[in-house]
DNA sequence: TGATATAAGACTAAGTATATCTTAATTATC
DNA sequence: GATAATTAAGATATACTTAGTCTTATATCA
């Protein structure tokens, strides 16, 4: 059931790899970018202005307009794509906000969650949409 | 927000480890284990039932009944009683389920929460109850 | 039999996710 | 400047999930 990203990340990462495709500084319409990513268009213009606050992309208003990436893609991580969307990714309540447990100084249990968070956190932040990129096209040439 | 543990999960582990505390084949009343784990008690009995289920624990009914560990401390991980309440962890719907998206066959993405929720769940299999209170023991004598 | 304790399922309330709708603001082009 | 295209922002709606309680039945001990 549990611990799963939310449709909002995953449309987050989705929306990002799309316009890495097309390369940085490339201006694509929201809706080439619903298209083609298979994402709801009022929804995905919830996600890119939270991405664009972040500074992730950059959207520019009016007839013409759409979003564009800012930074390169090798410099664009799924955890911080991720983490925009939905917060700091966190596995138990404790490990972010220690207090909510009086317990969380003398637990071995709330250890245990600090460690397995920060190991998935690295493992997210160690994958940048130019890797992602890369997979994508070895997975088409085989 | 999200990517977390439910209550009941952690419910879950403090019940467990409360047992284990005790020793294997102990017997502690339900109303023992709520006050001593801070669990409502009738929450407390769903949760328990599924881990009697699963074989984890005993249940004993009647005056004097209660609950009782059934293998030994080092036998049982933090991830079999986490995925006893919750569910396979999932970090995205199409890991658990590829049929979920069309795209998962060739889709990058994909692949890395695969590699996570593994690296995830491998984290939380290696880490018994035994190591949980060997772990507890340390921080209160430091 | 009566007291104690858990079983099992229905039920409830609150919170969260996943959008959509509406109105407004911005920009390009004619 | 008018018009069309495009996004912004906030309100609203629906469905789902979580967290927990209530009730009635069942089991055990003394
Ligand atoms: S008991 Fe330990 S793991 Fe559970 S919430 Fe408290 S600190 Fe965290
Ligand atoms: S696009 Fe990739 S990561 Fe997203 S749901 Fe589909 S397979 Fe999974």
């Amino acid at each position: 059931m549990s611990v799963r990203l939310t449709r909002a990340g995953e449309y987050a990462v989705r929306c990002v790899l799309c316009l890495a495709r097309r390369g940085r500084g490339e201006l694509v319409s929201r809706k080439e970018v619903a298209n083609e990513a298979d994402i709801p268009g009022q929804f995905l213009a919830k996600i890119a202005q939270q991405l664009a606050r972040q500074g992730v992309i950059e959207i520019l208003q009016g007839a013409g307009g759409g979003y564009r990436l800012l930074a390169e893609p090798n410099h664009i991580t799924m955890l911080e794509v991720i983490e925009t969307i939905i917060g700091e990714i966190s596995l138990n309540d404790c490990v972010v906000r220690p207090a909510s447990c009086e317990n969380s100084g003398l637990c071995a249990v709330h250890q245990v969650w600090c460690q397995a968070q920060e190991q998935l956190r690295d493992h997210l932040r160690g994958v940048t949409f130019a890797d992602l990129l890369a997979e994508e096209d070895k997975l088409l040439h085989s």
